[in-house]
DNA sequence: ACACCGCTGTTATAACATATCAATACCCAA
DNA sequence: TTGGGTATTGATATGTTATAACAGCGGTGT
């Protein structure tokens, strides 16, 4: 089952279980989820969507959590080193995780019209650039797989 | 047979045949590789790596051929846009394109030590994504697929 | 000549990201 | 419980990537 993200779905506890699971993840690992890295998750989990840096430090900087931009951009780091975000580099933009933990490498389906953003899963080496990079005698650490297009909703209104 | 730029090769030879191909494109699709658009090609074909907007202004400028980001940002936007060069979003950089005119789906290699770029192919609809987009009823206009990691060459030095 | 259109020149600014250093909070071992 | 190390936050400044806007130039077709 797939793409939650652009389909109706209890958002509400969509993002409670998240951020429990978020939370849990933390624990475990001995990581700290501190207000403000609390608080842009949760900003980042409020819509199925990608947020500029800048976007989330207007949210946080509206609630007194700091003014300046490292203190997004710290937040922002912490949350994808610790697998609860994902940067969308066709965006520059961010996005908060909607499984933590599961160790992933995560592939995105964003649309154009409405900026929604849905995670899914790659293998990169059994794709057709892992038998490139074997031929090559690549070694591939990390990876990148983005696609641009429209959701379902948006094809019905912008055609 | 892939990733000829991680590879010894005539790269004089490359770069010429690489230059004629994107110039008969630009013959049979009108469209006009004026002086800038063509130096700007040869220098991101000068060697196989990814050079940021602002490195290629500089070699502009150095040679009198316009000193704004516009002169840089106007002719990636033409040769991104006839296919000439590829933006590489993982790194906001550049590179010239090894096989112009051929329609494709371009994917990545990218060495974090040299920088260097191969590029692959990839087929969006056939890979675990495409299933994805299918299922979910998203309509893949465009794919970013970046590997990042290490060329056989940094393999051996850096380890 | 002239209108049109694509390209270039230039100024300014927007958007995204990091370096640096000082101050504070937290943790843990002596 | 005190001190020392480490992680986090606060603040200023700056670096890097990208675009808006408008004026002028140069060819093409009529």
């Amino acid at each position: 089952m797939s793409a939650i993200e652009f389909r109706d779905h209890d958002h509400a506890a969509c993002m409670r279980s998240t951020m429990q699971a978020a939370e849990a993840q933390c624990a475990v690992r001995g990581l700290r989820l501190t207000p403000v890295r609390r608080r842009a998750l949760e900003i980042l989990l409020s819509e199925h969507r990608a947020l500029g840096a800048y976007d989330l430090l207007a949210h946080l900087s509206a609630e007194g959590l700091g003014a300046q931009p490292p203190v997004a951009y710290r937040a922002l780091d912490f949350l994808v080193k610790a697998g609860l975000a994902h940067k969308i580099e066709a965006l520059n933009a961010y996005v908060g995780c909607v499984h933590p933990g599961e160790d992933h490498a995560p592939a995105f389906l964003i649309c154009r019209g409405c900026r929604s953003v849905a995670e899914a899963e790659t293998s990169p080496t059994k794709s057709r650039l892992g038998d490139a990079a074997r031929a090559a005698g690549f070694r591939i650490e990390r990876s990148v797989v983005e696609a641009e297009g429209l959701c379902p909703a948006c094809q019905e209104t912008g055609a």
